[in-house]
DNA sequence: GTCAACGATTTTGTATACAATACATTCGAG
DNA sequence: CTCGAATGTATTGTATACAAAATCGTTGAC
């Protein structure tokens, strides 16, 4: 083992919550977690202050840390912030983007179209991903990259839900092309604007999916 | 102590790094930590992964934590992605800011010109920090809120540098009688701009203040 | 004189031991 | 029977002890 213990179990743990393994509010008894992962408590402290830190997590002094899923609000609210901050990559990008890295958004958006094509639903997933990613890196601004990167691999587990939605992925491809198109004449509201829509579908999905779940809930 | 002493050393730590009193790079000695604080090492290096987890620090593995000021261009980036995440606030600020929220803003900027005729920088520090602070909850939208508060907090000492060049004080009260303008009316794109405008500004000022230190350095 | 390899020292990472606080159960008073 | 206090137990927070790795210095070969 040559990597810390403890970024060994904050990794796991992350993925354990994430994968709804434990559930919301639950308690991360350090004995269990120690025993669970053959080492002694105090790694096992240092991966729980990494989750605290990170906000998957919460600690209540002399109580323990426990599970926190977001709420739906939550999650409605994260997925508005993301489409804020696409919007915001989107502005800077249409001002700063290379010739280069158009082409590459053009490939990535290629590749889209192949996945869709091919019914295959993860090179769809994992294309767009990297559609969305270029971007953030166009935007010429590394932190305003770092954070988007943040949030969007925070709300990856809730955005795999609402893929497989019916006619979705062409309506998506349709909106690429238009952000495309802004990020091609440095239309830098325009560009906004079409990346605010794009990613704000995915919480209108949430939200009806959400709604369906619990029809008079509340 | 009712407090647990790593949160009271997470906290100075901060402090002191904000202050200036670590220079950049420097390393976070363990040992000497815990002694000038009177602990031992454990809760000096829960302190020492807070501060890595919030990027004020990082860490070599099995070579220490490291103070990590941001460098000019990173913290362009940073005031910039402050402007953009204050447009986000008014533009959602717009649709959704309640009459009493709109009293308070303009509470809140009363103060601020009353603290301008006194001449109390100070006073109008703090009331211009409330001005947008209510305009983060005005959002209506409690993460973006949390976000906000997070990068404003960490540019603060940064702020405190600019804040008493000449005539900006008046000018800074015409944009935030735009800013309430575009509130009221419910213009969120005229609300977004004004922010993002506003807040730019002080990343210029920032801009200019770093070209005059270093005239032709590097 | 330079460079490399080896050993000593320092420092991080982990384990364990101790302290202090919170929780639960039980016993007693009303 | 209900409520509350007290003691016992469990769990977090901190200190210390140990292990492993990196740095530094020295020594020796070329």
């Amino acid at each position: 083992m040559d990597i810390r213990h403890a970024d060994r179990i904050a990794d796991a743990l992350e993925e354990l919550i994430f994968t709804a393994e434990f559930e919301d509010n639950a308690r991360l008894d350090e004995v269990r977690l120690a025993e669970r992962f053959a080492v002694s408590r105090t790694p096992v402290r240092e991966a729980l202050q990494r989750l605290v830190a990170s906000g998957i997590a919460i600690q209540i002094p002399r109580r323990g840390v426990f599970v926190r899923q977001p709420g739906p609000v939550e999650l409605l609210e994260m997925f508005e912030v993301m489409a804020e901050l696409e919007a915001s990559c989107g502005r800077l990008a249409a001002l700063r983007i290379s010739t280069a890295d158009i082409a590459r958004l053009e490939t990535a958006n290629e590749n889209c179209l192949s996945a869709i094509d091919a019914g295959d639903s993860d090179a769809y997933y994992r294309e767009n991903e990297a559609f969305h990613h270029l971007i953030y890196k166009a935007s010429g601004n590394g932190f305003l990259e770092q954070e988007a990167l943040r949030l969007h691999r925070r709300l990856k587990p809730y955005r795999r839900l609402q893929l497989r939605l019916h006619g979705r992925m062409s309506q998506s491809m349709q909106e690429h092309q238009r952000i495309l198109s802004a990020l091609r004449d440095g239309k830098s509201d325009r560009a906004a604007t079409a990346l605010r829509d794009h990613v704000a579908v995915q919480g209108e999905k949430f939200h009806r999916l959400l709604a369906n779940l619990k029809p008079a809930a509340e």
